[in-house]
DNA sequence: TTTTGAGTTGTTCGA
DNA sequence: GTCGAACAACTCAAA
C-alpha cells in the first residue's frame, strides 16, 4: 500500500485495554494530531497466551471494540504473530511515525516493551506509553523505607491516601480521523477464538456481555443496588452481590479509574453507603496489589514466594486432580464451584477459596496445577491475580493465609450457602435433597437419599477422601516442610 | 537501629 | 452451646 503522506500516522497498540473510554494511549495518539490506527496483535505462542475461556471472551471483546471504533469511524487492524515482529512490520508497511500503548507490568512484558521501544526509537519511530490500567503503577507506591509493599493493609492505606495517579479519565474520542488507506487486517473469525464442535460456550454466552458497554452496564447495575450489601453479601455464592466486573477488568474494557470515580462520586453524593463502597474499592486495590507483586516477582506464577515451600512434598494425584477439575470430588460445595467455572467461565470468590483449599490442602496437589486449570477455564484469567491468589491460598504468597487455615468444605457450605441453593443450581443430582443434607449427602439417612433420587457412588460420588484425615495429613506435611 | 504493633476471608478442641 | 486457645511463629511497616 502507499504510505499516508499527508498526515503523520500513529499506531495504537491495544493489549489488555480493549476500550475507548479512559484509554490514555488512544486519546493521546488522537490528540497528537496524527491519523490513528488502532491495532490488536494475537500472539498465540507467547508464554501465558489466553486460555480457552479467555479466547472466547477475547473474540467478543474485539468484535465489540471494532464495532465501537467503527461508529467513531476508526478501523481496528487485527494481526497474528509474534508481537514485536508483527508490530514492526506493520510500522514498515504503513510508514507510521509513532506508536502509542498503555503499559504492562509483568516483568517479561516490561522487558519486551522496553526492548521494542529501544528498537523503534533507534529507527526514528516515536514511542509513547501511558498508565491506563492501574490506579497507581508499581513504582508509584512505596513503603517509607523505599521498598514495595508486601502486606495488603498498609498498601491499601497508602493507595487511599495517595488516590489515583490521574485526576480525570482520558476523554473519549467521538470521531477519529480515518486513514485514507488501510493496511490488511485478519478476519476475526479466522482466528477461531470461539469453540465450534462442541460449542461449550453457550451458557457462558448467556451470562456475560463482553465489551465496553457490558462492562459499564455491570458497574452501573452494581452501584445501583448490590454495593450496599457488598460487605457481607459478597460472601454468599447463592446470592448476587458481587460486581462480576473481573473479566471486564482483565481485558481492560473498563479502567480502574472509572470504577474508582463512579463509586466515589456516588458515595460523596450520598447515593450509596461508604461501607460497601470502600470494601468494593479495596477489592479493586487487591488487583493492584497483585500486579505490584508480579511486577517485583516475575516468577510469581511459577515459584512460591516463601522459600520454605520450595521443597514441599506435594502429591502427584492425577485422579484427584481430574475429579476436582470435573466437579466430582463428592464434596458438594467444591463440585458446585468447579461446575460453575466449567459452565459459566467464572466462579464466586468465596467458592474459589474453598476449591483452592481443597486442591492444595486436602489433595496436596501443587497450587500451580490449580492455577493452570483456572487459566484455561476462567473468562477473567489474569496473570497477576491468578498467581497471587493461588499463592495466597497455598500459604506461600505475600500476606498469605496461613497454611494451617484449611477450609472445611461442609462448614463453609453450610455457612455461606445455608439453603443449599448454590449447590442445587450446579450439582443438579442433589437438587431434591433437603438443605440439611445437601452439603454432606453421605450423612443423609437412606430414606432421604431415596426420596431425593440420590444414590451415592452412582448418581453422585462418595467423597474421594475424608476431610478430617486429609487435614491431619496436610498439617503433618507442612510441619515437615518447615523443619526443612 | 531497635522496638512495637499488626497482619482479607478458618477450624478444631477442650473447658 | 459458647468461648478462648492452639495451630506457628514470622515478617512487615512505621515510629
Amino acid at each position: 500500500m502507499t504510505k499516508n503522506t499527508h498526515r503523520s500516522l500513529a499506531l495504537v497498540w491495544l493489549r489488555n485495554d480493549l476500550r475507548i473510554a479512559d484509554n490514555p494511549a488512544l486519546f493521546h495518539a488522537c490528540k497528537s494530531g496524527a491519523v490513528v490506527l488502532p491495532v490488536y496483535i494475537l500472539d498465540e505462542h507467547a508464554p501465558h497466551a489466553p486460555g480457552a475461556a479467555s479466547r472466547w471472551w477475547l473474540h467478543h471483546s474485539l468484535k465489540s471494540l471494532s464495532e465501537m471504533l467503527a461508529e467513531a469511524s476508526a478501523p481496528l487492524i487485527l494481526r497474528r504473530g509474534p508481537s514485536a515482529e508483527t508490530l514492526q512490520s506493520l510500522i514498515a508497511e504503513t510508514g507510521a511515525e509513532a506508536v502509542y500503548w498503555n503499559r504492562r507490568y509483568y516483568p517479561a512484558h516490561v522487558e519486551a516493551d522496553k526492548s521494542l521501544k529501544a528498537d523503534l526509537v533507534a529507527k526514528g519511530v516515536g514511542v509513547h506509553s501511558y498508565n491506563g490500567n492501574l490506579l497507581r503503577e508499581p513504582w508509584d507506591l512505596q513503603t517509607k523505607a523505599g521498598g514495595h509493599f508486601k502486606v495488603f493493609t498498609p498498601f491499601w492505606r497508602a493507595l487511599q491516601k495517595a488516590g489515583p495517579a490521574r485526576d480525570t479519565p482520558a476523554p473519549t474520542i467521538q470521531k477519529f480521523k480515518r486513514p485514507k488507506q488501510l493496511p490488511d487486517t485478519d478476519a476475526l473469525a479466522d482466528w477461531r477464538l470461539q469453540p465450534t464442535a462442541p460449542n461449550w460456550a453457550k451458557e457462558i454466552a448467556s451470562v456475560w456481555s463482553p465489551g465496553e458497554h457490558g462492562a459499564h452496564k455491570r458497574l452501573y447495575d452494581f452501584l445501583a443496588g448490590a454495593v450496599d450489601h457488598y460487605t457481607d453479601g459478597r460472601d454468599r455464592p447463592d446470592q448476587d452481590f458481587t460486581s462480576r466486573l473481573s473479566p471486564h477488568l482483565a481485558f481492560g474494557e473498563i479502567s480502574p479509574l472509572t470504577i474508582w470515580r463512579e463509586t466515589r462520586q456516588r458515595v460523596d453524593a450520598g447515593i450509596i453507603s461508604p461501607g460497601g463502597a470502600e470494601k468494593f474499592l479495596s477489592e479493586i486495590a487487591w488487583r493492584e496489589f497483585s500486579c505490584n507483586l508480579l511486577f517485583h516477582h516475575g516468577d510469581l506464577p511459577d515459584a512460591p514466594l516463601r522459600k520454605e515451600f520450595a521443597d514441599f512434598a506435594w502429591r502427584d494425584d492425577t485422579e484427584g486432580l481430574r475429579a476436582w477439575q470435573h466437579g466430582l470430588t463428592g464434596y458438594p460445595i467444591v463440585d458446585a464451584g468447579m461446575r460453575q467455572l466449567w459452565r459459566t467461565g467464572w466462579m464466586h470468590n468465596r467458592v474459589r477459596m474453598i476449591v483452592a483449599s481443597f486442591l492444595i490442602k486436602d489433595l496436596l496437589v501443587p497450587w500451580q496445577a490449580g492455577q493452570s486449570w483456572f487459566w484455561e477455564t476462567l473468562v477473567d484469567a489474569d496473570l497477576a491475580n491468578n498467581a497471587a491468589s493461588w499463592q495466597w491460598v497455598a500459604g506461600c504468597g505475600a500476606d498469605a493465609s496461613p497454611f494451617f487455615r484449611i477450609f472445611n468444605p461442609v462448614t463453609q457450605g453450610r455457612k455461606f450457602d445455608p439453603d443449599g441453593n448454590y449447590v442445587r443450581e450446579f450439582v443438579t443430582e442433589l437438587a431434591a435433597l433437603p438443605a440439611k443434607y445437601v452439603h454432606a449427602p453421605w450423612e443423609a439417612p437412606e430414606r432421604a437419599l431415596q426420596q431425593a433420587g440420590v444414590s451415592l457412588g452412582k448418581t453422585y460420588p462418595m467423597p474421594i477422601l475424608d476431610h478430617g484425615e486429609a487435614r491431619r495429613r496436610a498439617l503433618d506435611r507442612y510441619a515437615k516442610a518447615k523443619a526443612g
